[in-house]
DNA sequence: ATGAAAGCGCTAACAT
DNA sequence: ATGTTAGCGCTTTCAT
């Protein structure tokens, strides 16, 4: 079991001082050319590499960046990562996941374990709790000390940082749109409690799409679901105070459930009543009927935020100025909706 | 905008010398308390924080755990990412993670890069083109340098480490015992082409379970599937050859479209054909009707191999003993199949 | 063309 | 009780 090699071994194997051998791997013109050939070859023969932490060390940079996330074991959020980890790794970047399972003491402890010199910047999504506290001082401070941050789909207002953020109202005004379109008369909305920053912008778009087409906004219509393990029991009560022939849901989740206690109640998909979901998972593609949904673009989502990132990084002088990219939604027709 | 304060910046502004500082710091006695107080005040008031890289160059490790996986959006590697988070967090290690595509360039270049001092160990999962290829140098390298690697899921017998595996041709032997013993007579098997090492142990599974209760293997039977973007295709081809009453399937998404398949030729679940699947993920519990599987307990599998990793990094001299855990599946018994 | 030396931020053995 | 020094592995400036 050979330890690696580190420079000064090969410097002393060689007779020759620590800098040469330096300069020599990277192929400085200071250095003779038999030299270099000779600690190249050497190198090569036992396998050496230079020691990331001591680069990290000199050059105050690790080539890492830090990715915060409510859950992982949710579909939107992995594509995200993987779109990230595709630009970061394409640009010599490693990726450090840390998730904060929506909790807000676990997201402050991991952007500050993370913030002391393990990575150059962060992109990250804040937990529920943390909407709900609205107590951001841990992400201010990162910005302050001049660590780059990105946050992507749950962001604040209340920062001042580069964005990447779903065109939630507008996607939620295309899907109800696209319901009253199909022919749709009384559309239900199933969303999530208020102080989730995407379900509120949601109901928004909900709410506008039915006053521009004259409907008119029927609260009882209208349910927000704080537990979403037992959705089923919320979702059933609608069914039972109301009828109505569309339902929006600001979630795969949601919309399957509907659906599901909808056909056995009896009745048909789309032709009695149609169904819309917000974000496109590998549930809706394989639902039955399968389900129209709007396309979050998650993968791309990641690419738009490493590359903001990685351009601050890297960028010589800091420059105060933020973007705000907004990503549009695009509906996936399928089966749970009438065509036009 | 301030910047990180160091242990020096402190020193100077005190008065004292920076190992005063360090030891004051870390609340050694061998500073007087008025002086610790002094420091530690000081250290508070702007915030300071140890540099994590320093500390790993100094004390030769990093508390990150590298984990190499093939594909993210897989339900079942997030929730092993998920178990390894879990205590890896717990115990003070953050975790990195890069994904190979399932491809062997990539998962070499992961490995090259990470090995150079960006962590203390390893857990992995292999790529389908690294177990084609049967090309292992690049863990065996790692492991030659005293690097620990926990292997999970798809494993090399080549390679002598630590393993957590899912006893796969036993789960598979278990699903096809239930078909039988709810009544199926001739039982299709959906599987992936052979160099898939849990293909092939689930294949085994299954013959050994029909051999075992005298049924005979029947070669047309068994779909081999390489392009699983197209398995639909392979799948319907299984439907016009033969006949069958029970399906089952190495995957959720083959077991689906089986039975979205079955569904539109009018079959009925259970009642003309059984479903099983391997891997219990959100599809299952979601399909219509609900899928029968075997649960691989990815948490479970995370939070063993992260113990098994970070007890080889912390303890004292190397030891060369390896283990492999199994974990034992469970089948989840929903509507797929008849009730016993 | 080569090497000595300083320094990144920290720890710790060893003076004083 | 406090400070000096060396060193982790590397880069880079400044001699020689």
């Amino acid at each position: 079991m050979r330890r690696r090699i580190t420079l000064k071994q090969i410097a002393k194997e060689l007779d020759v001082s620590i800098s040469t051998v330096s300069k020599a791997l990277r192929e400085s013109k200071e250095i003779s050319q038999d030299t270099r050939d000779k600690v190249q070859a050497f190198a090569k023969l036992y396998n050496y590499k230079p020691n990331n932490i001591a680069v990290s060390l000199k050059n105050k940079h690790t080539k890492n960046i830090g990715v915060i996330i409510p859950e992982i074991v949710h579909h939107f959020f992995t594509t995200v990562i993987s779109g990230i980890e595709k630009v970061a790794n394409s640009k010599g970047y490693n990726v450090i996941v840390c998730l904060s399972n929506e909790s807000f003491d676990k997201e402050v402890i991991n952007m500050e374990t993370l913030a002391n010199g393990s990575i150059d910047g962060f992109i990250m999504s804040i937990s529920k709790e943390t909407q709900k506290k609205k107590d951001f001082h841990h992400l201010r401070e990162v910005v302050n000390q001049g660590m780059p941050l990105v946050m992507f789909d749950r962001v604040s207002d209340e920062i001042y940082c580069d964005k990447v953020i779903v065109d939630d109202a507008r996607g939620a005004y295309q899907a109800v749109e696209h319901l009253i379109h199909t022919g749709c008369k009384r559309i239900a909305l199933i969303t999530t409690v208020d102080y989730v920053s995407v379900g509120k912008l949601r109901t928004l778009g909900y709410k506008n799409a039915l006053l521009d087409n004259e409907m008119g906004v029927d609260e009882d219509l209208i349910i927000k679901i704080e537990d979403i393990e037992n959705c089923d029991k919320e979702i059933e009560k609608l069914f039972d105070l109301d009828n109505f022939d569309g339902v929006f849901a600001v979630n795969e989740l949601f919309a399957l459930t509907a659906m599901k206690i909808a056909q056995e109640r009896g009745y048909r998909i789309p032709e009695d009543i149609s169904f819309i979901g917000f974000t496109d998972g590998i549930l809706s593609k394989h639902a039955s009927p399968t389900l129209t949904t709007l396309a979050q673009h998650g993968i791309e989502m990641g690419e738009i935020a490493a590359d903001m990132l990685i351009e601050k990084i890297e960028e010589e002088e800091e420059d105060e100025s933020f973007r705000t990219e907004i990503i549009r939604t695009s509906l996936i027709q399928r089966d749970s909706t009438r065509k036009i």
